[in-house]
Formats: C-alpha cells, sequence, structure tokens
DNA sequence: CTTTTTGCAAATGATTTGCATTAAC
DNA sequence: GTTAATGCAAATCATTTGCAAAAAG
C-alpha cells in the first residue's frame, strides 16, 4: 500500500493535476497485483472514492499510461488490462481457457530485450512477449491439447 | 492465387464442410497478404462471391482459426486480424501510429521459440512476439519519440 | 481567471447470440 | 434425413465523443 503522498508526488512529477479520481485508479490499480481491467479498476476506485463517472476512469487510464505511470496490456479479445510495473521490460504469461494473466520476469531485463530478423524500415522500441498455454487449475481440466 | 480445389481439399482435410463462404473467405485472406481484417475479408469475399452474411463471415473465421488454417492476430484495441501463414511461427512488427502490421521471421523457427524464466505452473505452447514501433512513412511524420 | 478534468448521455463499432431457413453430407 | 452452416435482427460490451459544469493551479 503506497500513501497517498507518495502518489500525489508521481503524479505531479509528470505533471498532471491532482485529482480525488486519479489517486483513486492509481492506488486500485496497486492494490490489484492481478492486472485488473477497467471495469473492476472503477469499482475498487468507487469503493475507495465515492462515485467516479466511468469516463473519468477511462480518461485517467488514458492519461496515466501516456505518462508512463501505468502499462496497458491488450489481450486477444477481451478488455484491456492495467499494472503498475513499468519500464523494466517484463513478460506475461495469459491461459487461453480462463484468460488468468501472470508476470514473468525478462530474461533480458531491458527493451526492447529482442530484435527483429529484419524491421522493414520500421524503428522498434519494444519487444512484446506473451505467453499462451493453460494454467495450473486450467490444465487439469482440459486435456493438454 | 490458389485453386478452389486445393482450398477444398484443405477444408476437407479438416473435417470441415464445403460452402461458398468459406471458399471466398478462405481465399480472400489468401490473396490479401497485409493482414486484413473481418470488414475487409468479408468486402473481399462478397466481391468473390456475391452476398454474404456479417455472421458467416465471423463464423467462417472462428471455423477456421478453430481448425488452424488460418491465425488470428489481436492488436491492441483494434479489429482482429487474420492470416493464412499458420505453423511456422513467425512474428509481427506493428507501427503504434497507423496500425501496419508486417510479418518477421522468428530467429528460431518452431515454437515455442522463446521460453519464460518461471511458467507459474502453466502448461505454455506458443510464444507470441509483437515488436512495437514506428514504421518508414510515420517516423518521418513523428519526431522517434 | 485560465486550463484541465469531470460527469452525463448518447454514439460507435466490433463481435456475439438466438432462431428459423437452407444447404452439405 | 441429419447435422451443421447461413442469414437476419437484435443484443452486448468495451470504449469514445461532445459538451456543459466543476475543480485545479
Amino acid at each position: 500500500m503506497t500513501s497517498r503522498a507518495i502518489l500525489a508526488q508521481r503524479l505531479h512529477e509528470k505533471g498532471l493535476r491532482l485529482t480525488s479520481q486519479r489517486l483513486a485508479v492509481l492506488s486500485a490499480i496497486e492494490e490489484h497485483p492481478d492486472h485488473p481491467d477497467a471495469a473492476s479498476i472503477a469499482k475498487a476506485a468507487r469503493r475507495r472514492a465515492g462515485s467516479i463517472s466511468t469516463q473519468a476512469v477511462y480518461n485517467v487510464l488514458d492519461a496515466l499510461t501516456d505518462a508512463g505511470l501505468i502499462r496497458r496490456i491488450e489481450p486477444a479479445g477481451s478488455p484491456a488490462l492495467y499494472e503498475t510495473r513499468v519500464g523494466d521490460n517484463h513478460h506475461h504469461v495469459v491461459c487461453r481457457s480462463c484468460g488468468t494473466t501472470v508476470d514473468v520476469d525478462c530474461v533480458v531485463g531491458h527493451a526492447p530485450c529482442l530484435k527483429p530478423s529484419s524491421t522493414h524500415g520500421f524503428v522498434v522500441d519494444e519487444a512484446e512477449v506473451t505467453f499462451w498455454g493453460l494454467c495450473r487449475a486450467c490444465s487439469r481440466k482440459r486435456p493438454a491439447r
């Protein structure tokens, strides 16, 4: 649990105005280490700060993502997830069945940790790696296929 | 351009019934090497086979994806894209600005080409790598950031 | 006071669902 | 003849947009 003062400090450093909604959203993500989506962030933020409009949540998530305070990950076909671990270029293991998303550290440790064989003229700044599979619980139910 | 007979053969091998919609969709993807989305696949398929309902397009895309005849890639926040290159574990370079998606061959060549440092109990069968950056055209306009 | 952010409501857009009809095997 | 696929319409759901009111610096 991070104190309000520290969260406020982080917002200020990025030149972001300090609003109760931003504090609530930021700390909601902090205390959800399991990659929450916008809906559960909104719920958690409301639990601590009273009513917050859905748009405010999206505004805040956009602002925090742009400022680099949080990271957005967009898994196949499901709502975007958010996390506060930024800058350490870690990756994710995602369960094909239940969608559970877990952090895995990168063997390298700085971005980009991989380089494409040919860039086709692109200026590449990040390599995002997603490992697909079945989590322990789901691999017991389903055949490993 | 692949002949109808060969496409029909592929469907048959997977135990899929042969319908004009499936043939039209499959060949529409084949002749679009640039990762088309469902909407442009529908347009191309209609151009060659007359009217096809939107749901038929989605049904077909699901069926072909499940059968492993095509691959679905789901970029951040935009509609899903499809390609016929399957089984060769290649990756993608995506432009942050315009969304252009280009294939890059994998340095390894078989899936999974990477292993996570820890699987957290997951059974991992695929490593999906997305390189993010700016394509040549966009990197001229925008500062490289 | 000036600019940014919020809140409300309505719109968007991709994808899905339910069900009767039609076509494949 | 069965079973699976199509077409049509309506629904869903995350996210975005427009604009007036409120709050931040």
